[in-house]
RNA sequence: GCCGGGGUGGCGGAACUGGUAGACGCGCCGGAUUCAAAAUCCGGUUUCUUCGGAAGUGUCGGUUCGAUUCCGACCCUCGGUACCA
């Protein structure tokens, strides 16, 4: 009687055997090639959802994996623990944010104990506390006296009703989610860190990243959005003022006729000072939502300001509007607009009756009908006098050339980027290290007197921070002059503590420093994985705290993620898994019914990590099965007795195609789980040799000697995925060493050789035959087979052959007249 | 709106460098086992078909001996859009 497959007791073995032989510590050893393994930590929310076992897994999986090829593997696990769901739930179930944050981060922890993950423990760090935050507060003072950090006034979405500042996402078809009320702009004053600074550096290093999937590293080029254009100085009327604008299509110049500016534009406000329904609209704008997809969809307005500009060039008058598509943010907050090569100009010249004046024609003479839209292509100018007939470049150069003799404006380099706005005004995030003096301004806080603490016992009522009103907080002495000063109450946002903790997770214990010798023995970081939404913001971030950690002398490289691996959602019924749907489905009842093994397996099989995963039932029973088959396979062969040596050169031809299609799937199998991270067909390359080695049926001593090799193959391939079942597999087959510490199996270049090949024959592109040829026959051999075979002349009979063309090792492709 | 993905049987997916479309799994159908069912095992399973074949990878067009793969246009869908993380 061999023993039923039981995960819940084969589990808590193997994970009570790894913490007691502390497989998972990761210690600096100079001797061993090091991997740094990292998966994006959690904000801890209540508990694991589909899309943490899923990212987790596979940081495991790879984790696992590399240990087998002999590295040193780190593989930390922390806690994202500041944000805004704390302080909702905090209001919700009347429970101090900490609280309620510490609770979630010691269910989840078991959760992810209960999964089998090979982290680190010793290292875990939650962002909440002191010990965490001190850090940042540190970097972000050293970084103040630099001059990469300042303060300007910038807007907020405000709910008048509430009075209090709302996140985008609060934000509910332009009203507040609690009161419905409809939001407004608001102008405060908030602290920003010059990231444009290091715009240059954060594209051109894109280069350095062969390990970034493509589409990330586009994205990241398109939102920092290097231009060279111009900014050309429009003058007033009646005024020694000018109006700039930045254009990066300066060849359309003669084209302008009209000017747009931001409603939060100077010349706007003061123009509205004297002419009411300009002052409305400008009103009307403020009731607009802060987010780039509400003012991008909004429908296009403006309103003349009465204010004529100067053409630089001709002299010309024409009029500045307002409209609410010009960005205060990006440029100049003013544009040129020239309607007939400018879509957007071209619809807003077309509502208010704008005049469309066409300067560019096509470079190949064809027509150019600007009666139903722009003509955006660069190409030849025509209309603009003694520019005519120059191209894109020439005119630019042209253009930028005499602006710049006339004092009327010179080339600039511009980015879609802005300056990261770091003021958040929330209760649950690091406080903000700066007194506000009245005499010495923003002084920032000692290092001996840091960290600022976040007073944790605290009642949240959703009437804004807590901080806020806490004189025992806020009240304080000037570091500088001791005069009574008020402390910032504003937070980080919560992007600055997953900027770095990758760095800290190499030495989170010092308590002396941010980081010490063991970043630079660590980073970067081998493979980073996370989902694509954060393809953007945080990596961009990460990277950018990177650079300036770096220029602080505290880790030596220019990039923290060496290879990034971003993972595609977890869906039920096409849909993502969310609360609001109803629809998730909670891992915990999963592993509680199949066991972590079968919850790691389905997750990595059911699709590749980039594609979005699709939840199944029916196929978490099938993975399940999948794991029953194998134990039971396995303890059936055992069962028989001793197995014997394998004799390579005694093999019959079955047991030398099962020897070489095992070593086929060890090529498959360490290729795709190695480079292509494509564990799907890795685990359907592992079945496919469990479903040969089933129908072998060879009971002799070298059979059964070719199975053994067959399933230890599969056990030591499967132990990264399924750790748990493979522990005690890999012991029922015989061995004492723990599979975790064995390496990963190598190709026997010698089974796969193969005399015969199986060749596709095609007439016309179409399947008509199978030939079987010498593995060696030469491309007129196999021609002249091919040709000869009789499922083919069906095809070719009576018809010219015209070509054949042979692709070695695949197919033959016969093409025939007629 | 803009930027970046995705679209292949009844379903999840495979086809890696332009070369057998549908591996592997789920479901379904048939059989074995069982008093019966569940579980398990074996076989079949893109569609149409005059059984010769024909069609087929979101739609339309192009390049090629050959296209899921490359190019152009479009449709649908998902992620991001700077205060969700």
């Amino acid at each position: 009687m061999t023993q039923e497959y039981n995960p819940a007791e084969i589990e808590t073995a193997a994970q009570q055997w790894w913490h007691e032989q502390q497989t998972f510590r990761a210690v600096e050893d100079s001797t061993k090639e090091k991997y740094y393994c990292l998966a994006m930590f959690p904000y801890p929310s209540g508990q694991l959802h589909m899309g943490h076992v899923r990212n987790y897994t596979i940081g495991d999986v790879i984790s696992r994996y590399q240990r087998m090829q002999g590295k040193n593997v780190l593989q930390p696990m922390g806690w994202d623990a500041f944000g805004l769901p704390a302080e909702n739930a905090a209001i919700k179930h009347k429970v101090p944010p900490a609280k309620w944050t510490y609770q979630n981060i010691d269910y989840m922890r078991d959760q992810l104990k209960r999964l089998g993950l090979g982290y680190d423990w010793k290292r875990e760090l939650a962002t909440c506390t002191p010990q965490y935050y001190r850090w940042e507060q540190w970097l972000f003072t050293r970084l103040f006296k630099k001059g990469l950090v300042y303060k300007k006034t910038a807007a907020v979405n405000w709910c008048p009703v509430d009075e209090t500042v709302l996140a985008n996402e609060q934000v509910i078809n332009g009203c507040c989610w609690r009161c419905d009320t409809e939001v407004e702009k608001r102008e405060i004053p908030q602290w920003f860190m010059k990231i444009t600074d290091y715009a240059d550096q954060l594209l051109d290093d894109l280069d350095q990243l062969d390990g970034w999937p493509e589409q990330v590293k586009t994205m990241q080029a398109n939102w920092i959005g290097r231009s060279e254009g111009l900014e050309i100085k429009f003058g007033l009327a009646d005024s020694d003022l000018t109006l700039d604008v930045y254009t990066t299509r300066p060849d359309t110049l003669m084209g302008v006729s009209y000017l747009a500016v931001a409603a939060e534009h100077p010349l706007a406000l003061k123009a509205a000072e004297s002419n009411t329904e300009l002052q409305s609209f400008i009103d009307e704008c403020r009731k607009m939502e802060t987010s780039e997809e509400a003012m991008e969809t909004a429908e296009k307005k403006g309103v003349a300001t009465g204010v004529m500009a100067i053409h630089p060039i001709t002299g010309e008058q024409v009029p500045v509007w307002v409209a609410n598509f010009v960005l205060m943010t990006y440029g100049t907050g003013a544009v040129m607009s020239v309607p007939a090569h400018d879509q957007r100009d071209y619809e807003f010249a077309k509502k208010y009756n704008l005049p469309i004046n066409q300067v560019i024609e096509p470079n190949d003479k064809s027509e150019c009908d600007l009666s139903k839209a722009a003509f955006t292509v660069k190409g030849k100018l025509l209309n603009s006098q003694q520019f005519d007939g120059l191209n894109f470049d020439n005119a630019f150069s042209a253009i930028a050339d005499f602006l710049e003799q006339e004092n009327k404006g010179e080339r600039q380099v511009n980015y879609r980027l802005r300056d990261w706005g770091i003021s958040r005004q929330r209760y649950w995030g690091t406080p903000i290290p700066i007194i506000n003096c009245p005499d010495c301004g923003a002084v920032p806080v000692p290092e001996a007197d840091l960290p600022v603490q976040l007073p944790e016992d605290v009642i949240i009522d959703g009437s804004g921070s807590p901080i806020k009103s806490m004189p025992e907080f806020y009240q304080c002495a000037c570091p500088e002059c001791g005069k009574d000063s008020i402390r910032e109450t504003d937070t980080f946002d919560t992007f600055f503590e997953s900027s770095w903790y990758y760095a800290r997770f190499t030495c989170p214990d010092n308590e002396e420093a941010m980081l010490d010798e063991r970043a630079d023995h660590w980073l970067p970081v081998d493979q980073y994985i996370g989902g694509i939404e954060h393809a953007v913001l945080h990596l961009l971030y990460a990277r950018f705290f990177h650079k300036l950690m770096r220029d602080e002398g505290l880790v030596s490289g220019d990039e923290p993620f060496k290879n990034l691996l971003t993972q595609g959602m977890v869906l039920k019924d096409g849909v993502k898994m969310s609360k609001s749907k109803g629809n998730t489905v909670d891992p915990q009842a999963l592993i509680d019914q199949y066991g972590a093994d079968t919850a790691r397996l389905f997750t990595m099989f059911a699709a590749p990590p980039e594609q979005s995963l699709e939840w199944s039932d029916k196929a978490v029973e099938g993975s399940s099965r999948f794991l029953k088959r194998l134990w039971k396979t396995v303890q059936d062969h055992v069962v028989v007795g001793e197995i014997a040596e394998l004799e390579i050169d005694s093999l019959n031809d079955n047991l030398k195609t099962l020897r070489r299609q095992i070593h086929q799937t060890v090529e498959k199998v360490s290729d795709d789980i190695g480079r292509r991270h494509t564990f799907n067909t890795a685990i359907a390359a592992i079945m496919e040799l469990m479903n040969a080695v089933t129908k072998a049926k060879d009971d002799s001593e070298q059979g059964r000697a070719v199975v053994q090799e067959a399933l230890e193959v599969a056990v030591l391939m499967l132990s990264p995925i399924t750790p748990h079942i493979s522990h005690k597999l890999w012991q029922v087959l015989g061995h004492d060493e723990a599979v975790v510490n064995v390496a990963w199996p190598k190709v026997d270049p010698s089974a796969l050789v193969q005399d015969k090949v199986e060749l596709m024959v095609q007439v016309n592109g179409k399947l008509r035959s199978k030939i079987s040829v010498a593995a060696d026959m030469s491309k007129e051999d196999i021609e002249a087979h091919a040709l000869a075979d009789e499922g083919v002349q069906k095809f070719t009979e009576g018809k010219e052959v015209r070509k054949v063309i042979v692709v070695p090792g695949r197919l033959i492709n016969i093409v025939v007249a007629g």
